[in-house]
DNA sequence: CAACGCATCTGAACGGTGTCAAGATGATCT
DNA sequence: AGATCATCTTGACACCGTTCAGATGCGTTG
C-alpha cells in the first residue's frame, strides 16, 4: 500500500512527516467534496477516501468531524473576505456605489458556492464559541463591511453602537438574500426584472443599507 | 403495543387502519424530537422509536426521510403564519406599526423555535421543487407580509413587481436577522441596547422595509 | 551509526443510520 | 366467510462517526 509514492522529485509544499501535510490535504479534500457533491455528501470517511488515507487518519489532525468542517468554514470566510476586498477596490465610484458592490459580491459568492456558503453558517450556528481562527476570519470580512458603512455615511463614525448596528443590519440583509435568493419561486420575478443581477440589486437597494444614493 | 388506544370516542380526522393515523403521529413525534433534542438528533429511526413502531414503518407513509422532514417543515410554516396573523391583529396601531410587529414576531418565532426554524429552511433549500402543500403553507405566511406591505405603503399596490420585491426584501431581512441574531458575538451589543428586543427592532428598522414612520 | 521515542497511520470493531425486500397482520369489501 | 390490500415487522445491507490496539517510520538522542 505504501510501495509506490517514490520521493516524487517535485513536491510543491513542505512535506513533513508520513503523508506530507495531511491536515491541509484533508481540508482541501473536504472542500472539493462539498463543492462537487454538496454538503450532505461530506462524510469524514469520504474525505479520508478522497485524501487516500484510512478512515481513522483524520482523527490525528481533527478531534471531530465538526472540527474539520470548521476548518473548511474558515477557508470559506477567508475566500469571502478576499472576494469582497477585491470588489471594493475594483469599483472606483462613490462610497455608496462600493457598498452596493460589496452586497452584490456577497450574494454572488453565496450563489456560486452554495454548499460552501451553507457549511460556513452551519458551523457558525452550531458552535457556541467559535475557535479564535474562525472568529478572526469572520472578523476580517466583517471589518470590510464595517469600514464601508462608515465611509458611505450609513453610520456615524463616532458612535460605536451605531456602526455595529449598521454593519450587522447590512450583513443580515445580504445573508437573507443570499440564502433565499435562489428559491425557485423567484424565477419569474428575476426574469421580469431582466436577470438575477437586477433582482439582487433591487433587493439590496430596498434593504436601506445598500441604497446607492 | 397496540393494546391501549380504544376507539377514543372523538377522532377529529379519519382514523384509517392499523395504528390509527400513524402519519400524523410520526410528524408529531418528529416535531417533538426536533424541539427537544435539536435537528441533528432527528433520525428516522428515532422518530419511529418515539412513535412506537418499527424503523421501516415510516416508509409506508413517507417515501423518504426528506419527505417526513418536509411535513414537519410545513407544520412549522403553518405555525409561523398563525403567529404572524395573531400579531398583526393584536397590534392595533398604524399599518407601519403592524409591519414592525410582524417583523419582530417573525424573529421571535425563530428565536423560540430555533431547531424547527432551521428545519423549515433546510427543507426549502434542499428541494428543487417543493410539494404543493409546503408551497401553500409558505404562501399563506407570505401573503400576510405582502398584504401588510401594501397597507403600510411600502409598495405601490398597483405594481405587482414592486409588491413582490418589497415583500421578498422584508422577508429576506427578517430571515437574516432570525438566523444571525442569535450569534454569541452580538451579546454585548444586545446588552448595550437594553435587551435583545431592542436589538431586533433596531435591526429591522434599519432594513428599510420595517421602519415605523 | 544504532536505538529509542513518538507522532502518524492502519485495521478491525461497535453502535447508529437510511433504506429495502419479504413476510406477517388485520381492517375492509364483496 | 373469504379475498384483498394497505399496514406493520423482521432482517439485512451499506455507510456513517468514533475508538483502540498495533504497525510504521521520522527525528533525536546516546
Amino acid at each position: 500500500m505504501t510501495d509506490a509514492l517514490p520521493p516524487d522529485t517535485d513536491a510543491p509544499e513542505t512535506r513533513p512527516y508520513h503523508h506530507g501535510d495531511l491536515r491541509r490535504a484533508l481540508i482541501e479534500a473536504a472542500r472539493a467534496i462539498v463543492v462537487r457533491d454538496g454538503v450532505q455528501a461530506l462524510s469524514l470517511r469520504a474525505v479520508a477516501r478522497e485524501a487516500g488515507v484510512s478512515p481513522a487518519a483524520p482523527y490525528h489532525h481533527f478531534k471531530d468531524k465538526q472540527e474539520l468542517m470548521l476548518a473548511v468554514g474558515k477557508l470559506g470566510f477567508d475566500e469571502l473576505g478576499e472576494v469582497m476586498a477585491a470588489e471594493i477596490s475594483r469599483v472606483g465610484g462613490t462610497a455608496a456605489d462600493r457598498i452596493t458592490a460589496i452586497g452584490v459580491a456577497y450574494v454572488l459568492f453565496a450563489r456560486d458556492n452554495p454548499a460552501l456558503y451553507r457549511l460556513m453558517y452551519d458551523c457558525s450556528r452550531n458552535m457556541e464559541a467559535l475557535p479564535p481562527e474562525m472568529h478572526e476570519a469572520e472578523h476580517s470580512a466583517y471589518a470590510i463591511v464595517r469600514k464601508a458603512m462608515i465611509e458611505a455615511g450609513r453610520a456615524s463614525a463616532d458612535n460605536d453602537i451605531d456602526v455595529e448596528l449598521a454593519t450587522i443590519a447590512a450583513w443580515c440583509a445580504a445573508h437573507g438574500i443570499a440564502e433565499m435568493g435562489g428559491f425557485a419561486q423567484f424565477a419569474p420575478l428575476k426574469q421580469a426584472l431582466g436577470g438575477e443581477l437586477n433582482f439582487y440589486r433591487e433587493l439590496l437597494r430596498r434593504s436601506g443599507n445598500f441604497q446607492a444614493r
